[in-house]
DNA sequence: GCGGAATGTAGAT
DNA sequence: TCTACCTTCCGCT
C-alpha cells in the first residue's frame, strides 16, 4: 500500500531491524541476485526514505552502496522477527539477520530494486520535489511549479517532481479536506491555499506514518459523529472520497464521482469542491 | 481458471 | 496519451 507514508515507516522499521548489523541478502526468486550477493553480509548503515522511493545502506567505501527500491502499483516490503520462513512465492529480495535476535524482510513485486552507488542515489533524490514527510523538505520549491503550471491541481499533486510521495489516496482526500476542484489548474491556487495543503500533507502523513495507514476523516465527521455506520476501505482507514464513487459523501449527502486523472482514478464531492 | 483492479512510473508514440 | 511491467487478490464463470 504504497503511497509516501508507507515508504518512511518501512524505512523506520527496515533500520530498527537491521540498522547497524551484518546482514545476509538473497534474491529467491533470482531476479536480485546479483545485487544480493555484492550486499550479503555486509552492515546495514541505514534506511532513507524519499518520497516512494526507498535506500538502504551498505557500508563500504566512498559512501557505500544502497539498495534502491520502489514498490511501485503492488509492491510489498514484509517483515517480522525470527528467522525467515520458508520462501513463498515472488520474493524479489530477501532480507535477514547473520545472528540473534533474528529477523527478516520480504520484498515482492518491486517496480525497482537495484543497486545504486551513492552519487546516483543522489541523482534519484534531486529528480524529486520536496517531501512532506522530510525536514529538509522546501514547500516553495513545489509552489514555484505549481503557481506557474496551468496543469490540473490533480495532476500536480500526483507529479512527484512537484510534491514527493503524495499519492492517488492523498491527492483525492487533500484536496476534498481544502474544498478545491480537482480540475483547477495549478496556477489559480492562491498562496493561502497552497500553504494550506501543504501543512496538512505533512500533519496527515506523518499521522500516516505512526498509524501506518491512511486517515483523513475529521472528529466531527467520523461515523460515531455522524451517525452513520462505521465503515473501513481495504485500504484500512477512514477517508472521504477515495475509491466511494457512487456512495453519498459524508458530509453533503451528494454523491461522490471518479474520472480517469493522471493515469489514474481521480474522486472527489462536486458540491464539496466547487470552483 | 480468468479477467480486472490496485496506494506507480518509465518509455514510446 | 498509450503501453508495458511488477504481483496479489477478489469476483465471476
Amino acid at each position: 500500500m504504497p503511497e509516501g507514508h508507507t515508504i518512511h515507516r518501512l524505512a523506520a522499521d527496515l533500520d530498527g531491524r537491521f540498522g547497524g548489523r551484518p546482514v545476509r541478502a538473497s534474491s529467491p526468486q533470482g531476479r536480485f541476485s546479483g545485487g544480493a550477493a555484492l550486499v550479503d553480509g555486509r552492515t546495514l548503515t541505514g534506511a532513507d526514505a524519499h518520497g516512494k522511493h526507498l535506500f538502504l545502506g551498505f557500508e563500504g567505501p566512498a559512501g557505500g552502496d544502497w539498495i534502491h527500491v520502489h514498490l511501485g502499483l503492488y509492491g510489498t516490503f514484509a517483515h517480522g522477527d525470527g528467522p525467515p520462513p520458508a520462501p513463498v512465492g515472488q520474493i524479489r529480495l530477501r532480507l535477514s539477520t547473520a545472528e540473534a535476535p533474528h529477523a527478516y524482510a520480504d520484498l515482492r513485486g518491486p517496480n525497482t530494486c537495484e543497486l545504486l552507488t551513492e552519487r546516483q542515489k543522489r541523482a534519484v533524490s534531486d529528480r524529486l520535489g520536496p517531501d512532506p514527510l522530510r525536514a529538509d523538505a522546501d514547500p516553495e520549491r513545489a509552489w514555484a511549479r505549481i503557481s506557474r503550471s496551468r496543469t490540473t491541481v490533480a495532476a500536480l499533486l500526483m507529479d512527484q517532481k512537484v510534491v514527493a510521495g503524495v499519492g492517488n489516496v492523498y491527492r483525492a482526500e487533500v484536496l476534498f479536506r481544502h474544498h478545491i476542484d480537482p480540475y483547477r489548474a495549478g496556477r489559480d491556487l492562491t498562496r493561502a491555499e497552497w500553504d494550506a495543503i501543504w501543512t496538512d500533507l505533512v500533519g496527515l502523513m506523518r499521522e500516516g506514518v505512526r498509524l501506518n495507514r491512511i486517515d483523513t476523516v475529521r472528529p466531527e465527521h467520523t461515523p460515531e459523529a455522524m451517525g452513520r455506520p462505521p465503515r473501513v476501505d481495504d485500504h484500512g482507514g477512514e477517508v472521504y472520497v477515495y475509491r466511494r464513487a457512487g456512495l453519498p459523501c459524508h458530509v453533503c449527502g451528494d454523491e461522490v464521482r471518479t474520472a480517469p486523472l493522471a493515469a489514474r482514478n481521480l474522486f472527489w464531492c462536486p458540491t464539496c469542491q466547487k470552483g
